[in-house]
DNA sequence: TTAGTTGCAAATATTTTGCACCCTT
DNA sequence: AAGGGTGCAAAATATTTGCAACTAA
């Protein structure tokens, strides 16, 4: 399945210099070392702006030079997620996209299924009710996953 | 993984005959037979309360007497999926879960990644600012997911 | 030199599909 | 009899992992 994504505002405030110093960081703590390859990935990552599959992924940094394989972008984003710089989605379709986490506070997404777009808001409101929801659970929430998935504008305007 | 998954409340108002029902009209609105395989896993399937996995449901039907194939439970609930009476869902670990559509209005999960238990609830506010959010994006709303993450208030109340 | 990193291929895991045979209408 | 239904095995997908060769510290 085709999947477009957009990149909503482009005040890209995490900077890359911040994010690689988290990475580095990380590394350190684990006993793990940096290799071009690695930076190669994380580098292409973090010039993305929308939500990134392994395939698309994979392509750019191939595009860039390096030949790297599928298993090390799949490595390469999993230690990205694990030091909190990258946020991984399941859209359906059964593939993970991943996308920056510094750039903005956390946020939800609307999924036009007509033309695959993904757009993201914040609404403070609904994470109140979230937080009221899982209090009266008696639950802690880590984490949550919000979207809506419909036929965007301009698909709308389009006849079919 | 292992997942469990709680009933919440047990007002089981969708009853069975009037899902078969709805799953004849279905089958012979698109020149489809009977048979009795499939009742055995419609049936099946109808007995459950909370969110199984095709896998699960494949072991209850055995368990009842039937030798079916994993083939025929994924086409059955994908016809079940398809007439409304069953709503797939993705709760993560790469597998879906089905559960039943009759038996409730709108409501999302709060799932709990320590013990893996499912909860329901329902809450109107949300669902007013989700469409609210999306009239905002000139948006049409067909579906949404909505999921919180996090520790059951037991698993809170263990130890580590 | 030691230990982490890489890429390929093989292994997993889930779901789908081709096909010969069985059942329903 | 005709056409759908079933199960098995193979295919398709996405992701993980074993392993020998390579690289960073």
């Amino acid at each position: 399945m085709i999947r477009r994504s957009r990149p909503t505002s482009s005040k890209h405030s995490g900077d890359a210099a911040e994010a690689k110093a988290r990475l580095a960081a990380h590394l350190a703590r684990a006993g793990l070392n940096h290799s071009r390859t690695r930076d190669a990935v994380v580098e292409a990552f973090l010039a993305t702006t929308g939500h990134v599959s392994i395939e698309e992924l994979t392509a750019v940094v191939r595009g860039r030079g390096p030949a790297v394989g599928y298993s090390t972008v799949y490595r390469t984003m999993k230690l990205l997620a694990e030091c909190g710089l990258a946020s991984p989605h399941d859209f359906g379709g059964g593939l993970t996209r991943y996308e920056r986490t510094l750039e903005r506070a956390h946020h939800d997404h609307l999924i036009c299924t007509a033309c695959g777009a993904i757009f993201e808001f914040e609404e403070e409101g609904i994470e109140a009710l979230q937080r009221e929801v899982a209090h009266r659970y008696g639950f802690e929430v880590l984490r949550h996953k919000m979207e809506l998935y419909g036929r965007c504008a301009s698909c709308r305007r389009r006849p079919k």
